[in-house]
DNA sequence: GTCTATATAGGGATAGAC
DNA sequence: GTCTATCCCTATATAGAC
C-alpha cells in the first residue's frame, strides 16, 4: 500500500467495507418488487428508483411523510405523476419500498462485524461501531424508519418490531455472554441494552446537533465505549 | 401523618409535589388563548379543552397528527365540527395549543428541583429524576412534542429548539460545575450531556418497551445515575 | 354555545395521448 | 416508458339553524 497524506478514519474504512451504494440498494429493491413495478428495463428503473427514494426521504424527513404530497415528490424527483405510478400502486407503497432494507441491512452488518470477535469487550465495541457507522452512512433511511414506524401497515409493523427486537437481542446477548465469562460485572443487561440502543439512536435522530457541536462519529463511538467500559468494569 | 400500608414511591411524592393536573394546564391554556377561543364561560371552555387535548394526543400519538382527521377528533372527543372550531381557527392551532406547555414546564420543574441541591452529585441526580418523572407524568405531551416538532411553524420551531437547548445547558452546567469543583473527573461535558438527554428521551419514546420489560421509572433513574456516577468517578 | 348541513380545495389515483 | 389532463373523494373549514 502506498503512503497517503489524507487521514483515513476508521469510518472511511467501514464505508468501503460495507459499500452500500444507492444504486446497489435500488437495484435490489427493483428485483424484489418486479411484480409491482411496470418498467421492464432495469437500468431505467434503477435510475428512477434512486430519484424517487432520494426525494421521498428528503421531503418526508423534512415535513413528514403524510404532509408530503405526491406532487411535491414529482416536482423534486423530476418525474411526472404518471411516471411515478409506474413504480408504485399507491402512496403507501413508498413506505414499503423504503422500509424493507434499512433494518435488515443493520442486522446483517451488526452480525458480520461482531462475528470475528470473541473477546466480549471487542464484541460490544464492534457492535456499537457497526451500528453508529451504518446509521451515519444511511441516516436518512434510519430517521425515516423511526419517524414513520407508526404509519406502517399492521403486517409490516410486526416485522419492523421483530427486527428491532433482534437488534436489542444482539446487544443483550453480548452483555450476557460477557457477564458469564466474567469479563463484565453482573448488571441488569436488559436495561443496559435498552440504554445502549437509546444512545445509538440519538446519533441519527439528532444528527444536526452533533454536527453543530463538531462531534465526529468516531468521537461519539469512543465516548459510548468509555461509558460502557467504566460501567461494566 | 398516619402510617400507610401502601408503598409510597419517590415518583408518587413527585407527582403530588408538581401536581400538574389536566384541568390546571387547560385552564392556563384557556387564559393564554382567550383571543382565539370564542367560548366565554371558563368552566365550559376548560372542560372542552381537556377533551380536545386528550383526544388529539391520543389520536396523533397513535397514527400521527397529519393522519388524524378532525372527524376522528370529533368522534373521539364528543364535540361536533362546529363545536371544535370554537376553540381553534384551523387544524394547526391544535399543535400550537398543545406545544406551548410541555417544554416550559420541563424547564421550570428541572430548575425547581435542582435549586436546593448544592452537591454536584445530588444536583445531577435531581435533574435526571425530575426529567424522568415529569416525562412519566406527561408522556403523551412529550411524545407528541418530539414527534411533531417538524410540523411546527417556523416561529414556534425556533422557540422549541431554544428551550431544548436550555435543557441541554442545564445538564451541561451541572457537569461543568461538578468538574470545576473536583466532584467529577474532567470529561467532554458537551458529549455527555447530549447522551444524558438521549437516555432521558428514550424513557418516553419507548414507553411500551420499558413497560413490557417491567422496568419502573425509579429503576431506570437509578441505572442512569449508576452509569453516570461510574463514568464520572 | 353547540349542532347539522354544505361549500371548496387539495391531493391521490387513472385514462389515454404520444 | 413518460407525459398531460382529468376524475373523484376526502378533509378542512364555514354558514346558519336551534
Amino acid at each position: 500500500m502506498t503512503t497517503m497524506n489524507t487521514a483515513v478514519t476508521e469510518y472511511d474504512a467501514f464505508r468501503v467495507q460495507v459499500s452500500v451504494s444507492k444504486d446497489d440498494i435500488c437495484r435490489e429493491l427493483y428485483r424484489q418488487n418486479k411484480t409491482m413495478i411496470r418498467i421492464k428495463k432495469e437500468a431505467v428503473a434503477v435510475r428512477n428508483l434512486v430519484r424517487i427514494i432520494d426525494s421521498t426521504l428528503k421531503l418526508a424527513n423534512s415535513k413528514g411523510f403524510r404532509a408530503m404530497t405526491l406532487r411535491d415528490l414529482c416536482a423534486d424527483s423530476g418525474l411526472s405523476m404518471g411516471g411515478l405510478y409506474a413504480y408504485i400502486k399507491n402512496k403507501d407503497d413508498l413506505i414499503h419500498l423504503i422500509q424493507g432494507h434499512g433494518f435488515i441491512l443493520t442486522r446483517r452488518t451488526l452480525l458480520d462485524f461482531i462475528a470475528p470477535e470473541t473477546d466480549p469487550h471487542k464484541r460490544l465495541f464492534a457492535a456499537v461501531k457497526a451500528h453508529l457507522y451504518l446509521s451515519e452512512l444511511m441516516r436518512a433511511w434510519f430517521y425515516f424508519s423511526f419517524m414513520e414506524a407508526k404509519s406502517l401497515p399492521a403486517s409490516e409493523k410486526k416485522d419492523a418490531i421483530a427486527i428491532e427486537q433482534e437488534i436489542d437481542d444482539i446487544f443483550h446477548e453480548i452483555l450476557e455472554y460477557g457477564i458469564k465469562e466474567g469479563a463484565f460485572r453482573p448488571v441488569e443487561s436488559r436495561v443496559l441494552s435498552a440504554m445502549i440502543k437509546a444512545l445509538l439512536q440519538d446519533w441519527y435522530l439528532k444528527r444536526r446537533k452533533y454536527r453543530d457541536s463538531d462531534i465526529s462519529v468516531e468521537q461519539y463511538a469512543a465516548t459510548v465505549r468509555d461509558l460502557l467500559e467504566r460501567y461494566l468494569a
